[in-house]
Formats: C-alpha cells, sequence, structure tokens
RNA sequence: GGGCGCAUAGCUCAGCGGUAGAGCACUACCUUGACAUGGUAGGGGUCACAGGUUCAAUCCCUGUUGCGCCCA
C-alpha cells in the first residue's frame, strides 16, 4: 500500500470513526480489571448545535479520555444531553405559532407528546455533531436528563430532601420571567446598564399640610404596590418625619414613614419608596418593618389591582380610583407613562432627571426580569453547601487553576435559598399533590400520595398534582450518579463513581459545578469529580467573545471541513494554557493543519525509504548514535508530553510532539538518515529503518489522544497493526539507553557543525550550488574522526564537498567559524569578500566579549562567589572559560585573515 | 463599590531567581528525489512603570498605570 500524496481528512474520519464505533472501541467495561478513568460529558443542551465552545470542551476530554485509554485505563466518558426546559420548550412553542395554535390549546399531555416527538426527530443534533469531532464517548450509555432512569433518581432526590426538610415551599420574591411567565434562576438573569430616569415624586405627609417627601424612583409604576417611605436613621433632614403617615398619591392609602439603614441619603433624596412586592432590596426592609407586601404587577407584567383595589381613597388633587382603576390589565411601561402624566397634572411630579441604571434582564429570551411575588418550591441550598464547601477546602475536590476556589467559595458562601421550580411543562413536574384544602402530600406517584392522603383525611380525597416542573439544573445536579443507575445500586455506580475530572468553563461553576458537588455530597455521601479543569472560553483571534450577534463565530464543522479534525483539535490543544481564553482564527488552523501534513509526509519519506514495523526491535540494542541520539529524544519527548497531560497542560503537550516531530525527527533525524538508507552498509541501514520505525510508532502513539485520525491511519499503513487499533494501544514509555552519552555528544556535535557552516554560508550569500570543503583547524582527533564519519550527511545538508583536518597552511579567502575547540575553516576564494567576513567575525568576537565581560563581573563580585550556590559558581567559571577559548578562537581567525 | 486575572518580539503566547524562547508575520537565499501546507539562514525585546527583598529579579514583595472578567 502507498500512502496518497496528501491526508484525506474527510473520507479518513468517516471512514475510522463508523469503525471505532462500530467495534464498541469507546465503550467502557465495567467487568475486567482495568483501573476505571471517568468524565462526565457536561451534559449539552438538547436543542443546541455544537459551537466553538463544545469543540474546545470536548476536543480537551476526548484528548484526556484517549490518553488514559492508552495508559490501560477503563475509560468512560459517559456521553448524554439535558432537557432544557425552557429552549425546548420554546423551540416547540415556536412551531405551534407556526401552526396558528398554542400549548394551552394542545393541553399539557399532548404538548409534552409534540415535545418528545420534536426531542426524538430533531434534538440531540449535538450529539451527531460530536463525532465529527472525533470524541470517543461510550455511546450506547448515552443519557437524558428525561429518560426513565434519571427521572426517577430526580424523584427520589426531591423526596428526600422534602423528607429532610430540604426542601419546602415559601412564598418569597423571584426573578419573573414575564415573556415565559415562569420564575427563573438568579443566575439566569444579566444585568444590563440601561439608560433610563430617576422620578422625583412628592408624597404629602398626612397632617400637615405643607409638608411633603420627596422620594426618587427609577420604577415609578410600582408605586401603587408602596407601602412605605424609608429615611436613613441618622438623616438628620428628615429625623421630625419618621414615625408619622403619608398619603400615597394615586391610592390615596396612608403609608409609614420608617427608618432604616437602607436608604442611602446621599442618594436622590435620601427618601425612597418602599415596594416589597417588586423589589429584592424592599422586600427586606417590609419584612424588618413588618409591612405588607402589596402585588400590582402579574404574571405578565401587567398591572392588577387585587391587592390595592379594596383601599383606594379618594382625595381631591391626589387620588382618583377611577384613574387607578383604568391603569388595570396596562403593561408596566404604558402603565407608567399613564402614571408619570398624572403625577404631572395632580403636581406630584418635582422633577425628572437622566439616572443609568441596572435593570435585569433574563439572559435567555431577553426579557426585562420582574422581582415578583410568588410561592415556589426551595431547596435549602445553604445546608447543602456546607459539605460541598469542606470538600474543597480539605481537598477532595480540587479546581485546576486553583483560583477558582475562591470564586466558588465567594459565592458558596452566601447563597441564597435555590427556587427549583419553575412554571413550564416541559421538565420534571414536581412530585407533589394537593388536597383541596390544600395539604401537601410529597410522593414518588400519584399512589403514594393518595396513601398518605387517606391516612390524612381518613377517606379518599382527590388531589391534583402540582402543575410547576423543576429546574432543568435540578437534574443536572444528579449527572454524575443519576447516569450511573442511581438510586439503584448498579456496579457501574460502585465502579465509576466518584468520577475522575470534570472539564468545563467558568461561566457554569455556580450552576452546576457547585450543585453536583452538593448532590454527589449529600445522597453519594462522596464528591462526584476528583479534579475540576476548568478552561477559558473561545474569542477570536481578536479576543471578542464569540457570539451570534457579533457575527464573529466560527462553526467548528466548518473548520473540519475545511482543514480536518485532526488539525481543529491540535490548534485547540496548543492554544490551551492553564487559565488562559483560546483565541482561535481560521490562520491558526490552517497553520497547524500543516503540521498534519508534515507528519504525513515524513511517513511517506519512511514509507518511500521501505521503513516498516518491525514487532521485534528492541531500542536497546541499537549500536548506532545516530539511532540512540533519536531514541532519547523521543523518549525525553514521552516524559515531557506525559507531564504536560497529567498537569493538564495541553499547550505543553501539543508543542512537545510538534518540536519533537518536526525540529528533532524530521529536521534531523531523517535528514542524517538519507545518507544511511542511501549507503553499502546494509546492516546500519536495517538498523535505522528499524529505528524509524520505532519512533514513528512512538510518534503515532504519542499523537493519537490529539490526532486520532491521520494517527491511525499511519498506523494502519505501516503495519503497526489493524485498522482503527491504534486507540486501544498502550502509551509509550521512555527508554534509557545505557552508555549512550558518546553517541549523544556525538550528534549533537555534528548537528552544531552542520548548523556552523550553514550560518557562515548564509551570512556571507555562498550560494547553495557552490560546494565547498571545510577544515578542521586545531580539532581533536575524535572531531576530526566523527567529522570524517558523518561525511555524507554533512555534504548533503550544509553543502560541504568534503571534510578533513586542516593541513598546512590555510587556503586564501576563507571564512571561519568556532565549533568548541576547534575552528572551522571554509575555503571560498572567490566567493566571498574578505572584508565582509572580517566584519562579520568581529561583530561575533564583540559578542564574545560582552558575554565574557558579563560573567567577569558576575565572578568578581565577592558577595557571589560568596553566597551563591556553589553549583551556580562552578558553572560560571566553566562558563567563562568556554567563552574565553571561544574569544581567543575567534581573535585567531582575525588574525589570519587581516 | 468588592473580588480576580492579564501586561514578555509586529501578532498570538510559553517561560523562569542564575546567558530571554516558540509559532506566525518579516527579510534574504533555495524548486537537492518526503514535504513550497516546504527547506536554510537572519533581523527583531530597558520582559508596562516606580520602589523593595536578594550576591543576582522578566520571575518574589509593595505601589502605580492600562486592559479584561466576575459579583453588587
Amino acid at each position: 500500500m502507498m500512502l496518497n500524496k496528501t491526508f484525506e481528512p474527510a473520507e479518513t474520519e468517516k471512514r475510522l470513526y463508523s469503525l471505532w464505533e462500530s467495534r464498541q472501541a469507546f465503550s467502557a467495561q465495567p467487568d475486567c480489571d482495568k483501573k476505571p478513568f471517568t468524565i462526565m460529558i457536561p451534559p449539552p443542551n438538547v436543542t443546541g448545535t455544537l459551537h466553538m465552545g463544545h469543540a474546545l470542551t470536548m476536543t480537551l476530554q476526548d484528548t484526556l479520555v484517549r490518553w488514559k485509554r492508552m495508559q490501560g485505563y477503563d475509560t468512560l466518558w459517559q456521553p448524554g444531553t439535558d432537557h432544557a426546559g425552557i429552549a425546548t420548550q420554546m423551540v416547540v412553542e415556536r412551531s405551534l405559532a407556526a401552526e396558528k395554535t398554542t400549548r394551552q390549546e394542545l393541553g399539557r399531555d399532548e404538548f409534552i407528546k409534540r415535545t418528545w416527538k420534536w426531542k426524538e426527530e430533531s434534538g440531540g443534533g449535538i450529539t451527531r455533531q460530536l463525532r465529527r469531532l472525533g470524541a470517543s464517548l461510550d455511546w450506547p450509555r448515552e443519557r437524558f436528563t428525561m429518560d426513565e432512569g434519571l427521572s426517577k433518581a430526580v424523584k427520589e432526590v426531591f423526596v428526600t430532601l422534602y423528607k429532610e426538610g430540604l426542601i419546602y415551599r415559601d412564598r418569597r420574591l423571584v426573578n419573573w420571567d414575564p415573556t415565559f411567565r415562569s420564575a427563573i434562576s438568579d443566575l439566569e438573569v444579566e444585568s444590563k446598564d440601561v439608560a433610563g430616569n430617576l422620578w422625583y415624586i412628592r408624597y404629602p405627609v398626612d397632617g400637615e399640610t405643607d409638608t411633603t417627601i420627596t422620594v426618587a424612583t427609577t420604577r415609578p409604576e410600582t408605586m401603587l404596590g408602596d407601602v412605605a417611605v424609608a429615611v436613613h436613621p441618622e438623616d438628620a433632614r428628615y429625623g421630625n418625619l419618621v414615625g408619622k403617615n403619608v398619603r400615597l398619591p394615586l391610592t390615596g392609602r396612608l403609608i409609614p414613614i420608617v427608618a432604616d439603614q437602607y436608604s442611602a441619603p446621599e442618594k436622590g433624596t435620601g427618601a425612597v419608596k418602599i415596594t416589597p412586592a417588586h423589589d429584592f432590596n424592599d422586600f427586606e426592609v417590609g419584612r424588618r418593618h413588618n409591612l405588607a407586601m402589596l402585588s400590582v404587577l402579574d404574571e405578565e407584567a401587567r398591572i392588577i389591582l387585587d391587592d390595592i383595589d379594596a383601599e383606594l381613597h379618594t382625595i381631591s388633587g391626589l387620588a382618583d380610583p377611577a384613574f387607578v382603576r383604568s391603569l388595570a390589565g396596562q403593561t408596566r411601561e404604558d402603565a407608567r407613562k399613564a402614571i408619570v402624566a398624572e403625577l404631572e397634572a395632580l403636581g406630584c411630579l418635582e422633577k425628572i432627571e437622566p439616572h443609568r441604571h441596572q435593570v435585569p434582564h433574563a439572559e435567555r429570551g431577553g426579557a426585562v426580569v420582574e422581582p415578583r411575588l410568588t410561592t415556589q418550591w426551595y431547596c435549602d441550598a445553604g445546608k447543602l453547601a456546607v459539605p460541598a464547601v469542606e470538600a474543597v477546602t480539605s481537598g477532595k475536590v480540587n479546581f485546576i487553576p486553583k483560583q477558582w476556589e475562591n470564586t466558588f467559595f465567594a459565592w458558596m458562601r452566601d447563597i441564597q435559598p435555590w427556587c427549583i421550580s419553575r412554571q413550564l411543562w416541559w421538565g420534571h413536574r414536581i412530585p407533589a399533590w394537593y388536597g383541596p384544602d390544600g395539604e401537601v402530600f410529597v410522593a414518588h406517584n400519584e399512589e403514594d400520595a393518595q396513601e398518605q392522603a387517606i391516612k390524612h383525611y381518613r377517606s379518599s380525597t382527590p388531589l391534583i398534582q402540582d402543575e410547576d416542573v423543576l429546574d432543568t439544573w435540578f437534574s443536572s445536579g444528579l449527572w454524575p450518579f443519576s447516569t450511573l443507575g442511581w438510586p439503584d445500586k448498579t456496579p457501574e455506580l460502585a465502579r465509576y463513581y466518584p468520577t475522575d475530572v470534570l472539564v468545563t468553563g467558568f461561566d457554569i461553576i455556580f450552576f452546576w459545578v457547585a450543585r453536583m458537588i452538593m448532590m454527589g455530597q449529600h445522597f453519594m455521601g462522596d464528591v462526584p469529580f476528583k479534579d475540576v479543569f476548568i478552561h477559558g472560553l473561545v474569542r477570536d483571534e481578536r479576543g471578542q467573545k464569540m457570539s451570534k450577534s457579533k457575527g464573529n463565530g466560527i462553526d467548528p464543522l466548518e473548520l473540519i471541513d475545511d482543514y480536518g479534525a485532526d488539525a481543529m483539535r491540535f490548534t485547540i490543544c496548543s492554544l490551551t494554557g492553564i487559565g488562559r481564553d483560546v483565541k482561535l482564527g481560521r490562520k491558526k488552523v490552517e497553520d497547524y493543519r500543516a503540521f498534519v501534513t508534515k507528519l504525513w509526509n515524513a511517513a511517506r519519506f519512511c514509507e518511500m525509504n521501505a521503513v516498516k514495523a518491525s514487532a521485534d526491535f528492541d531500542p536497546h540494542t541499537v549500536q548506532s548514535a545516530l539511532g540512540k541520539w533519536i531514541i532519547t529524544e523521543v523518549s525525553q519527548a514521552i516524559t515531557d508530553a506525559t507531564k504536560a497531560l497529567e498537569a493538564y497542560r495541553f499547550d505543553d503537550y501539543a508543542l512537545t510532539c510538534y518540536r519533537f516531530v518536526w525540529n528533532r525527527f524530521c529536521d534531523w533525524f531523517l535528514e542524517l538518515a538519507k545518507p544511511v538508507f542511501a549507503s553499502e552498509n546494509q546492516n546500519e541501514a536495517d538498523e535505522i529503518r528499524n529505528v524509524a520505525a520505532y519512533v514513528l510508532g512512538q510518534i503515532l502513539r504519542l499523537l493519537q489522544p490529539v490526532m486520532p485520525f491521520v494517527t491511525d491511519d499511519l498506523w494502519h499503513a505501516f503495519g503497526f497493526g489493524g485498522e482503527g487499533t491504534l486507540i486501544s494501544e498502550p502509551w509509550p514509555t521512555p527508554v534509557q539507553l545505557q552508555n549512550a552519552d558518546a553517541a549523544l555528544s556525538e550528534c549533537d556535535q555534528i548537528i552544531r557543525l552542520i548548523s556552523e557552516v550553514r550560518t557562515v554560508r548564509s551570512e556571507m550569500n555562498v550560494p547553495p550550488s557552490q560546494k565547498a570543503p571545510v577544515f578542521l583547524k586545531d580539532a581533536h582527533p575524535e572531531t576530526v574522526a566523527r567529522a570524517e564519519r558523518w561525511q555524507e550527511a554533512i555534504g548533503r545538508m550544509a553543502r560541504v564537498s568534503h571534510v578533513a583536518a586542516l593541513e598546512g597552511d590555510l587556503p586564501k579567502g576563507c571564512a571561519q567559524a568556532v565549533l568548541d575547540e576547534a575552528t572551522l575553516i571554509i575555503p571560498l576564494e572567490g566567493l566571498i569578500d574578505i572584508t565582509v567576513e572580517r566584519d562579520r567575525l568581529q561583530k561575533e568576537l564583540t559578542k564574545a566579549e560582552d558575554e565574557i565581560g558579563k560573567t567577569e563581573k558576575k565572578l568578581e563580585n565577592e558577595n557571589f562567589v560568596a553566597r551563591a550556590k556553589p553549583e551556580i559558581v562552578q558553572e560560571m567559571r566553566e562558563r567563562l572559560v568556554a567563552q574565553q577559548g571561544e574569544s581567543q578562537r575567534l581573535k585567531a581567525a582575525l588574525l589570519r585573515i587581516s
């Protein structure tokens, strides 16, 4: 079989991936006796499509998993998706809208059926896309947060936490999305700086004809629900008013002036209106002062008067119930306009100031979020946080980089009760049933709830299940053990929990990482993972966050189409340093594709020179210096690459491989091997062929985790093993050759000799077509012998006609260069300008003397000699000798041509 | 306002108490039979600024400035 002129990723990727999958090469083997290594995929949203962020995180995970698999671990990389309550419901509702119907018209059961149908047909497209990346996920184990097993886990957790008092119902403010008409998480709210106004409104003090107190507000429409005015207790301006009441304009309600620290004297007028049902800070003030909580906005953020209608007063020039009633049903925006106009007409509006302020917006959908007083289910995150924090402080869970532990702690320290109910239909319906009197029965199923109800009511009573579903993250938090079969005691659970590492971005430390630790600690009594590797964000080349609206996103599938999955994966790894964002552009992928090509071409060269896998080759038996040298070099690369992966240094891993393959194997080993392959010495040629095959094999293994396709293709082509088998080959191990020092210094010297000659020739503008001899002056006999041994390679690589010790006088018109104890003499009469050569040498000499100066200065410093580590002083002394030698030889060279 | 991170070659980034590195870009030369998606060589850095610790600081400490992120 001959390798094609170029590597063809598209064809190879398709062929190999289906081969791997059909052979279950990715499957965990729960029954084997290998040590397990487990990564849980952060389940992508079932509505999602693959973006660069996925490509980054999945490439890193796949690289780790493939590496560990080669290291002989039984690897489980658990795939799956989450049901993404809001996002999925949105998708299906959109298609209903296209059919001119709504979920309400369809009814809950039918809607759920539709959504499942959508999921089966269109959901989870991302899992197909992950295959294009080469991700070696254990697909037969794929799970979905809504599937039967995981739903069972969710119910179990809910019922248990309820029994333990860690889940409860409470009426308090939530962040409410008026578009979805659902509670949303604090974490799904984004504060945006918005240009608005501060409206200054005069509230007349009750019982005092001419006294008013002016409050400043950014939300005048909420004043219908005002229950107090707060001033700072130490604010002298208002001291005499505390305890008195004001008449609320528009509604005429009598409300107190209270003293509360919350009011900031320097802000606005120092007096603030208090609307506990529509503002988080006001809610706290209301609690402190035992104030009523009046809701004036409904689930769509329209004015609703239920709470205030009974107490509307008619006060001439201040309050008119008819006006207030006319607001009912208006949106908050319309109501604001009407209210401001009315206040102005009443003379209550003191002034309007333009004002920038933070307005909460829903991350998904972008609606302005409304704090709203509702009854929801809450999880006592504060209690669950304690063991979670403990897990991190004790080091049972390690964040990499460690830095992120602070972020984790900061959030955990003032964690709020977690609102877990959502007013959606798509999700895990809350396993709570209500009796006619509102009594709650929490149970695994309706039968159990009925049983409880019968005990409670002493008769069979109709129950109604809670309409709401659970926050998607509630089920995601169970992912590390629910996917393994919990609450059943499965062998998988025993074997793969706790998992080894979680790989994710910092943006979901709170959403997910923290919750998994809480749930894991509580239900499994152990952490869900030992390491948390937090990688950066993918940005474009200019460092901008990729986003749809900016249009600067790159589609990873396009990159794969254009450059191949291997090139993209390698690029990602090479750019993933610890704690750095990944700035990625097409150009970088294109650049690293050149590396894939380089590897391919190096392999082609090997193939052309009859390099073949040899099963019984033992690197320890190698005799040639070149062979010993490259075996030592590849061993070093293996050591470095392994260390890098152990430390999650994907960049170091990729770069170590890159440098070894390109700058050692290709640039030197293969070039130095050419004369050997061409030589008469069949023994040596055979040995170097074997060495080449061995090193190539090590390279393919080393690169398999990051470039699984091209490496397997070559693995097979060279007869190392069958197609698709590299994935399960052992990870390479370094070898330690005995007595290799002479070989290493020999190769090192030859490489430097070639480089010196090349440099001199290039600097002297000698065209490569002009060959010239090289004579060694003052060289040690061993140096001469080495140069003669490598005559052929030196000739090819440095355009040298022949190498020999200098005999007799210096030829005319020479260029010279210093190599260790020797001086290289390159006769180039007629080709070079001797004055240029003199200048060149002079420059070298100046450089050398500068270095001597630096070293001497150090050694002359008594403090240095006395206090520095002895080995450093010794090193400096040796350095000085070498530098002085070089300088003397340069001086001598100059003298010879002057 | 609180917290965190970053600042090194034109660009992207490594590095590290003891002679400043890579890739890309740039310049010159080269189509020699693996590779022009290539080869060879070269130029290019007061390691943000100011102090301090140290025999020695790009590296450790303090402060300043600039940029970015998170939380309020």
